[in-house]
DNA sequence: CACCAGGCAAGCC
DNA sequence: GGCTTGCATGGT
């Protein structure tokens, strides 16, 4: 990989294993949106930027290379060898095709806070929503930022959301989710909940501390774990990994109770990586319904 | 109208 | 422990 910088933007050259599109489409996000020509905007760690992809190069636009080295380089994961990842977890035919297809897939190390009110906001809801309602809880709580004559705004604060009340909150039209949003947001406001320690703690120990959390159960905290935590051996089930999982490799027969166990066993420390790959091929395939 | 959405909590047994 | 039900809201 070959960088070039110029005044407000970064070129990396001949990238293997990044494909904007499968990254920022996998669900793993909620915040980047696809423009008309292609391109991505998002907003993360109260940065805006552009994304640009043409085969194996990409654009950064809208940052410096100072920032894409304190700050773009690990939200993209850049140092990690999704390659030879692939070659490791490829032992089997399903996840073989699965990997092949959306190959490009990157885990973004998201910021811990903005992750677990995105998944509480998850539960039982759909993509296009979800995405709605975090717009809305960041135009209403978040800080104004303008990026190339446009308007965003960053993930709010868990103080901000703290001090709100859960009437407040109405705007979000997020429904039951209001008062776990509230609970989480005051659990790390407060200081009960300390995040970042999580990511030094087992994953199942700092799981453990994550359900305590109000609207958080084993799939949310999942989520948080992986996208958020860097604890890649997590690996969420939902409804599309449980319809894909049991079909593949349960005969279709429910998924046992010693799930975790077989998990740690076939895909090992990098299964939420694996729970990608399945995740996005399930999605897109529309298989095993 | 019913049914579903990257589930979870509360109430049962 | 497992199983069932209700949950706010919006889309199909």
């Amino acid at each position: 990989m070959k960088v070039t910088v110029s005044p407000n933007r970064i070129l990396l050259h001949n990238i293997l294993q990044f494909d904007i599109t499968q990254t920022f489409e996998c669900g793993q996000c909620f915040r980047w949106t696809r423009q008309r020509d292609g391109s991505y905007v998002g907003v993360a760690g109260g940065r805006v930027l552009r994304v640009i992809q043409k085969e194996n190069d990409i654009c950064l636009d809208g940052t410096t290379n100072e920032e894409y080295e304190t700050f773009w380089k690990r939200y993209f994961d850049m140092d990690r060898d999704y390659g030879k990842l692939q070659v490791e977890l490829a032992g089997d035919d399903m996840l073989g095709r699965a990997i092949n297809y959306g190959s490009g897939i990157r885990i973004l190390a998201q910021e811990p806070f903005e992750t677990l009110i995105s998944f509480i906001i998850s539960a039982n809801n759909n993509i296009p929503r979800i995405r709605q309602i975090i717009g809305r809880l960041c135009e209403n709580f978040g800080e104004r930022l303008t990026f190339q004559n446009e308007t965003f705004y960053r993930f709010p604060t868990p103080e901000t959301l703290a001090g709100a009340k859960q009437n407040d909150l109405g705007v979000l039209r997020a429904g039951f989710r209001d008062s776990y949003i509230l609970d989480a947001a005051r659990r790390v406001a407060g200081g009960s909940l300390r995040l970042e320690e999580l990511r030094r703690m087992p994953a199942s120990e700092a799981r453990v501390r994550l359900m305590e959390v109000k609207g958080v159960g084993k799939k949310v905290a999942d989520c948080v774990l992986l996208f958020g935590l860097g604890h890649y051996e997590a690996f969420p089930v939902d409804v599309w990994i449980r319809r894909i999982v049991e079909h593949c490799y349960f005969s279709g027969n429910p998924i046992p109770c010693d799930f975790e166990e077989f998990v740690d066993r076939k895909f090992g420390n990098y299964a939420g990586l694996a729970q990608q790959y399945l995740f996005y091929y399930a999605r897109e395939l529309k298989i095993a319904k």
